[in-house]
DNA sequence: CTGTTATTTCAGAAATTACTGAAATAATAG
DNA sequence: CTATTATTTCAGTAATTTCTGAAATAACAG
């Protein structure tokens, strides 16, 4: 199939991106290419489109569909899958957000709140259980304004987002009421060095 | 160097999350162990501790002085490197972020906006290029709105983030002021399916 | 059923990324 | 300067991830 000058270099980008966002060349060419299609696409035509094996646009179909980042769309008449992404730019950037959580943050709170359980009697483990229980009470604060946010709807976000200026405004409303981290190094046996 | 069961189990557990962190294993190991160590390491230790080449570790110290992660530490009289995590634990996820956008946004929001400038007569165009333009808008919308967090101090950030029941007054004093997206498929060929 | 088309699975090949040991470079003390 | 210690670089190897082609499975139509 053939593809634009426009639509080969936004779906090469995404492609090379892929490795930085954690997904593969593949998978991201073959979003790139949903995403700027105004109908929805069957495999082959994804197959004809990036030059890729047919095998592997179904594994990334696959992932993008574990990734909730694709929609399936059938045709009367036609047995084929169709893919389409979804509409709303911003639930997409929400799934990323929540999938991202699910797999980077997730799994680390759930560690470390396993690992705050054991008791340390140890004095070794005495600064190792404080730095682990502020980053739990941390990403657990992140999460749970991840969950306010999870909420909201799409114009409603959009709204926050668009209220930046007015954070400073909010900031004086709320007291000052957690207590700022105390810092290491008190000894003071070691020197600062640039950056 | 001997290490506590518990210090053991927080370091393999970082190294683990290294892949879907966009991180090599060893970098993570290294982070964890720093971020539990009280006193600042030395190569040699960290070494010692993690079981990997001097030279590995040499790679990934250098990678973690990339993404601003590490600070740099000197006792009197000891001419070694000896390194250490930043103390103030909002300071490091503010430093994530940062540094996820530079990699993962900001080249994005350089092609799209390249690949507005196109002037697309071409119809096939038509499409994509009012799906990057409304893409390069979102993201720049989000980018100025993490400008505006980034200004903010890690006491006023926490109490932001803890304001979040409050979120909901705050919408209701700016106006719905965004058009909300259209919608693909206006032909109504394709059937919508299951997720 | 049987034949045809669509999709998935999977073992091995190809490509990429991570790691090591050895050698080079850098920094400093004497 | 020379010897010693600290750090970095890098070519080759190991480990991991991605991709392909072939075979298996699934989903129909007739």
């Amino acid at each position: 199939m053939h593809r634009s000058p426009l639509h080969q270099e936004f779906i090469l980008h995404f492609g090379e991106m892929g490795s930085r966002w954690g997904i593969n060349r593949t998978v991201g060419q073959i979003y790139a290419l949903l995403f700027i299609s105004e109908e929805p696409l069957n495999a082959e035509q994804i197959v004809d489109s990036l030059g890729v094996s047919r095998s592997n646009v179904s594994m990334g179909l696959k992932e993008l569909q574990v990734w909730n980042l694709v929609r399936l769309r059938h045709r009367p008449g036609d047995r084929r899958d169709y893919f389409a992404t979804p509409d709303d730019m911003w639930e997409i950037v929400r799934t990323l957000i929540k999938e991202r959580k699910k797999r980077e943050i997730d799994p680390t709170l759930s560690k470390l709140r396993e690992l705050g359980m054991q008791d340390s009697t140890n004095e070794v483990d005495r600064y190792a259980q404080s730095q682990i229980g502020e980053l739990r009470e941390l990403i657990e604060l992140l999460t749970s304004w991840h969950d306010d946010l999870n909420r909201l709807e799409t114009r409603q976000i959009v709204q926050l987002l668009q209220a930046g200026s007015k954070l400073r405004a909010l900031i004086k409303t709320t007291g000052n009421i957690v207590k700022l981290p105390k810092g290491r190094n008190a000894g003071g046996r070691f020197q600062e060095t640039d950056s």
